[in-house]
RNA sequence: GUCCCCAUCGUCUAGAGGCCUAGGACACCGGGUUUUCAUCCCGGCAACAGGGGUUCGACUCCCCUUGGGGACGCCA
């Protein structure tokens, strides 16, 4: 049976390209009727939190990437890691070495953090990894790459603060928990040729690899805090739909012909490794976007409204009537990408006083402004709001009367009505807010000219 | 510096030697619908990094160059 595994380590939050690891991997396991474990990989305890790792398992939980079994945590293997990293000096396959410390080394706690029968103050343990014959790595997307010896270094496994390192760690608990497949980023790949004589070392069969390629900012580079917002929890916190999200991810690095839009159950139909791309690709947050806004727009009006509610109640708003709430979403739905965004553009029609700021209509006549709202509420007060035709009537007649064209009217009682310029129709603004709401909207700004 | 990986429109990609006058999508630019904006519809711009081979024929296969990326920790 397949097994894949997921193996964030929880020094931060996960980023955009660990979930599109944990996704392939979810998706060539799941589309085999295989099994996808989670391991967080916490040795480095200086710097691993439990904000983290609780942080990422939420995520994974919230855009179903479900994973089988218990959660494997390093920190709680130690006992084990200690068993093998024996098992290896015995054979002769470590070797203590004299500890020696470099630049990049100081990031790390040195004090005794975890004492075993193994450590030995000063003193790391390094694998003693072969150099006579190159290792070849048959990669399912790559193909065989090949690692000659004299690229080959001695890794250290047990740090002299008693905790086992990673090379170590992951080759065990991939033996132990019998993963088949290891798919992971290519900033892995130089290591699986160590991984690889480490399983040898404990004569083990070898997993099947499959190195991912990257996903980097604009500037090319790997993707990190420097390019912006790349936290799931930001586009999770934005108002991105996980559906949204995973097809966003699966369609960099993957294609299936011309198709763009899928659903998360034609994803387990048609994902193959053989389709991954080899080359890196550059994070498109317009794409994503457009993805988002492709979802949202496609949901049901009662499943938006639940989805909006935290992004109301952080926003302070109450919404007393689902109804009111559903002909306000049915105008505003299409003209944002996120439901934070949505939500953000719907206050206007629930405060009581709308804030006017006077530079977003200073390209227009200030000395306009009064007639117009003057011609408006004349007309607005004589009339029924029942019917949006009405509305709509009236305008005209508004603009006549004011011997204006409508593109000189219309923006300054659509600024009145909603402090902005880009909003929903005007009949339609009328017809939601009604009528009470509308006049005193128009007044409201008559008397802030 | 050493080792490894990668190379098609601005971006994500299709392309399995003739199907390619290189296709689709996002973005961008026009036009249409719309009472602004958005949506929607129609159209446009735009790429095989360079050089050698192999072949009747290379985007496709091989080599070199160039460019980009990654790894070289008591991080993972």
């Amino acid at each position: 049976m397949v097994k894949t595994r997921f193996a964030p380590s929880p020094t931060g939050w996960l980023h955009i390209g660990g979930v599109r690891t944990a996704l392939f991997s979810w998706l060539f396991s799941k589309s085999q009727n295989g099994q996808f474990i989670l391991r967080i990989d916490d040795t480095d305890t200086t710097r691993s939190t439990k904000e983290y790792s609780e942080a990422i398992i939420s995520a994974l939980k919230l855009l179903g990437l479900n994973h089988d079994n218990e959660i494997i945590y390093q920190s709680s293997r130690f006992d084990t890691y200690i068993d093998r990293i024996e098992q290896l000096l015995n054979n002769g396959d470590a070797y203590y070495d004299k500890i020696q410390t470099n630049e990049k080394t100081k990031d790390t706690d040195l004090k005794v953090q975890f004492s075993n029968r193994l450590n030995q103050e000063g003193h790391v343990i390094r694998f003693k990894n072969q150099k006579k014959s190159a290792v070849k790595v048959n990669d399912l997307i790559h193909g065989e790459i090949v690692f000659e010896p004299n690229s080959f270094h001695d890794v250290v496994i047990l740090r002299s603060n008693g905790i086992p390192t990673y090379n170590l760690t992951s080759v065990v608990d991939d033996i132990d928990f019998g993963i088949t497949h290891i798919i992971r980023g290519d900033d892995h790949l130089s290591n699986a040729a160590v991984q690889i004589n480490i399983f040898n070392a404990f004569k083990s069969p070898l997993p099947i690899f499959a190195h991912l390629p990257m996903i980097h900012g604009k500037d090319g580079k790997r993707l990190s805090k420097r390019h912006g917002a790349v936290d799931i929890k930001y586009f999770i916190e934005e108002g991105y739909l996980s559906e949204a999200i995973l097809n966003y991810l699966a369609r960099t690095g993957w294609s299936h012909g011309d198709k763009e839009i899928f659903a998360i159950k034609e994803l387990l139909e048609l994902f193959t490794l053989e389709k991954v791309t080899k080359s890196a690709a550059i994070f498109d947050h317009d794409k994503l976007n457009w993805l988002n806004q492709h979802y949202i727009k496609n949901k049901e009006i009662n499943e938006i409204i639940i989805m909006l509610s935290p992004y109301l109640d952080d926003l302070n708003i109450k919404v007393e009537d689902k109804k009111y709430l559903e002909k306000i979403l049915k105008l505003g739905i299409e003209r944002e990408f996120s439901l934070k965004k949505i939500a953000e553009s719907l206050t206007y029609y629930f405060v009581d006083k709308v804030k006017y700021d006077m530079d977003v209509i200073n390209k227009f006549d200030i000395k306009l402004i009064t007639p117009i709202l003057d011609k408006a509420i004349e007309h607005f007060s004589l009339i029924s709001f029942d019917k949006k035709e009405n509305i709509a009537k009236t305008m005209k007649l508004i603009c006549e009367e004011l011997n204006m064209k409508f593109v000189e009217v219309g923006p300054i009682i659509r600024f009145a009505l909603t402090g902005r310029l880009k909003a929903p129709s005007i009949d339609d603004l009328c017809f939601v807010l009604g009528s009470t709401n509308t006049l005193k909207r128009l007044n409201a700004l008559k008397s802030s000219v």
